[in-house]
DNA sequence: GGCAATGTCTACCAATTGGTAGAGAATTTT
DNA sequence: AAAATTCTCTACCAATTGGTAGACATTGCC
């Protein structure tokens, strides 16, 4: 059964090529030459380019959730949970960049497939949204909007992770050594943001 | 003298079809279309693709700058200073929204101008961190390492400002009201992360 | 009026794009 | 072993891509 193999391989592959490239500036050409096959065999298991990139983002989306599903089953609660979701997503940002590249591709307005994306990452907000609710009602994180507050902490979390270009350019080469300093800063800033009124931020 | 008028068209055009779509998904013949002229008349003013995207980008950064000037010359300091730079870029996301696509698209990995960024928002840069060093200093912010303060706050801001698509798909139409919203709920994150540890956050 | 510079156009071009048609292995089923 | 299915390939194709060469018009200058 090498095919499904073939057909394992052609999503790894594109997923790499459109969280690093986008979708427009990949071509099933390169794509199979990086895969050492013809451009036939992708439009084979794909019967076109953009139903190979659907099938790419839900391949990632489904990756995606088992990330939080791992993060979020310890039963932690208040900051403890962010800290531990955050810590999730720099892993994952190490690990494999171009899941977050996608993710960066896919939200982008004018994607193929940004109604598909709709489906795909509804069940985390809801989730997420839950749980930051529940948190304020037990006073362990600040109250405010739970929904805005989520999209803030959204845009925080994967541009501290996404943005290497910025980064690069002000004059911090993306190290793994950089990596763990903006990890931990992006948590005390998140700390900082999200810790109850009355409470002062632990870290020193 | 229409040809200086020609070649502002093709800038202005070209910034709103880069931001919009991307480099690679924006074609000559497309733009060419879209003012209403011929390819050639694009490449008699610009030498190439390349070429034209780099001015574009060279012109939007000295709009962005422009923005900042605006933005931080009214001697503000502290929360006063970060809430005008906030409504600001709120402001550009509302009524140029192109412009941060291009941000968007230029801060990609593999963009085509990667390194070009660096010179552009360097000055940009350093008078930021520099803000929020003098104000840390005289205690009017929350004491953390500059530099990765920035970075988190450039995430969050452009973040809450770009990712339009995510908004849309849990559910925020990105209505003008809800745009006042997100600048509200945004500046309530800020200040909390900013706020110096004794102060009580003010808004109520 | 002649002339040079400026600006836009028509006419091409080679390369690349996503995609079709169908041949030919390899494997599985009967 | 024959037949059917699964998989990858060669051979094309029409459309689009960024780009070149050069004709043609318009303008300002002498």
């Amino acid at each position: 059964m090498a095919g499904s193999d073939t057909r394992r391989r052609i999503l790894d592959t594109a997923l790499a090529a459109f969280g690093r490239d986008g979708y427009a500036a990949t071509s099933l050409d390169a794509l199979a030459a990086e895969l050492g096959v013809r451009k036939q065999t992708i439009l084979y298991w794909f019967p076109s380019k953009l139903d190979l990139f659907e099938a790419v983002v839900d391949d990632a989306a489904e990756g995606l959730a088992d990330a939080f599903d791992e993060a979020a089953t310890g039963g932690l609660t208040g900051l403890d949970q962010v800290q531990a979701i955050v810590d999730r997503v720099f892993r994952l940002a190490v690990h494999r960049p171009e899941v977050l590249g996608l993710v960066r591709e896919v939200t982008r307005p004018e994607s193929p497939t940004a109604s598909r994306l709709g489906a795909r990452i509804r069940p985390l907000y809801d989730r997420a949204r839950d749980f930051l609710m529940r948190e304020m009602e037990a006073g362990r994180l600040r109250r405010s909007d739970p929904a805005m507050l989520l999209l803030s902490l959204y845009s925080a979390v994967v541009g501290m992770v996404t943005e290497l270009e910025v980064q690069r350019a002000v004059g911090f080469e993306p190290t793994l050594r950089s990596t763990v300093l903006r990890r931990r800063e992006l948590m005390r800033f998140l700390r900082a943001a999200l810790a109850p009124e009355s409470t002062a931020p632990a870290t020193p």
